[in-house]
DNA sequence: AAGCTATGCAACCGCCTCGCG
DNA sequence: ACGCGAGGCGGTTGCATAGCT
């Protein structure tokens, strides 16, 4: 730290600009220009800090500014921009003439974020977002609706990069548990060597838990309504308990698990009336914001699981 | 009509960069 | 090379308003 902030914040006014404030910044600047934005507000009989009236001038009042809704193709151009970009609000803004840095970053976090997400698409990456446990995602066809332990098997390994193994193996479209095991067998050791350690699991002792668990479930193929709910849950249950034992209950304090409301399914709901969970695998890696979902049937609590 | 919630956006905050002495 | 200050940037906050119950 060490600076202190550029104004001096006794005795400046804060909030909302006032009209006859704007007439007076306004009025100044064209008699004479920006100039020093520090010595600005004296001169022009502002009590405001500098740093407020380079923002309302450059945010507001400048004449040059365009107001009102983006237009498409605005829009497609903060877009196509974004994806490159990043959250660069200046450099965009020097793209699109009129517009501001902070107008711009306030449609993408209002309007284009939420669009995105609504979409499934990464608003980061602009890439397709898989949430690798959502039942209703595309990228799961009928006999993963089944395997809801098998999803939620991989949803007790949430760690972060456990999580990105995880969409990545939905999204590589792995048609058979022996090779999602594989892969993650793989990616232990590929992680083991990073971090010089011995992986968490041998590959037979995860095969074994995979095989008594899932396998059967794989095997029944029959439609998920099908199923005894209570059966399922427990080997939910039996998944979260077993995937404890071999991971170590630190893990799984880790995890918070926050109620959302429930949305659409786009595909056939497997579930009778099932309200929508999110897990979250709490990490100090900011970067990490994966999370999970599941549905809980109608009649069982998220307390069920934990 | 009142209270509550969600949304949009202006404004603020703290940090970073750059230029100057 | 270093320190300082102004300008700039991105993230966040908080208020006004709309919509809903």
């Amino acid at each position: 730290m060490g600076r202190s902030p550029c104004c001096d914040k006794h005795g400046f006014k804060k909030g909302p600009w006032s009209p006859e404030e704007d007439m007076k910044l306004t009025h100044y600047i064209q008699m004479h220009g920006p100039g020093n934005w520090r010595s600005l507000p004296k001169n022009a009989g502002l009590e405001r800090c500098g740093k407020s009236c380079r923002l309302r001038w450059i945010n507001y009042l400048r004449p040059d500014i365009k107001r009102g809704r983006f237009s498409f193709e605005e829009e497609e151009t903060i877009i196509q921009l974004h994806s490159v970009l990043g959250n660069k609000w200046s450099t965009i803004a020097a793209k699109l003439p009129g517009r501001t840095d902070n107008e711009i970053k306030n449609y993408w976090n209002t309007h284009i974020r939420k669009r995105f997400l609504r979409m499934r698409i990464d608003p980061v990456t602009h890439a397709p977002r898989l949430d690798p446990l959502d039942l209703s995602s595309s990228v799961l066809n009928s006999s993963d609706l089944v395997n809801l332990s098998n999803l939620l098997r991989l949803q007790t390994l949430l760690k972060p990069e456990a999580l990105r193994l995880a969409a990545n193996i939905l999204a590589s479209n792995y048609e058979t548990p022996q090779l999602l095991l594989q892969k993650l067998h793989e990616n232990q050791l590929l992680n083991a060597q990073m971090q010089n350690q011995t992986p968490t699991f041998q590959s037979n002792q995860l095969g074994n838990a995979f095989d008594k668990q899932i396998l059967p479930c794989n095997q029944s193929n029959l439609p998920y309504s099908s199923l005894d709910q209570t059966d399922l849950m427990q080997s939910v249950q039996e998944s979260f308990h077993s995937a404890s034992e071999q991971i170590g209950t630190d893990l799984l304090e880790n995890l918070s698990f926050n109620s959302v409301p429930s949305t659409p399914l786009s595909s056939p709901a497997p579930l009778n009336s099932a309200s929508s969970t999110y897990i979250h695998g709490s990490t100090e890696d900011e970067n990490c914001s994966d999370f999970l979902k599941f549905e809980i049937p109608e009649g069982l609590d998220i307390d069920d699981f934990m």
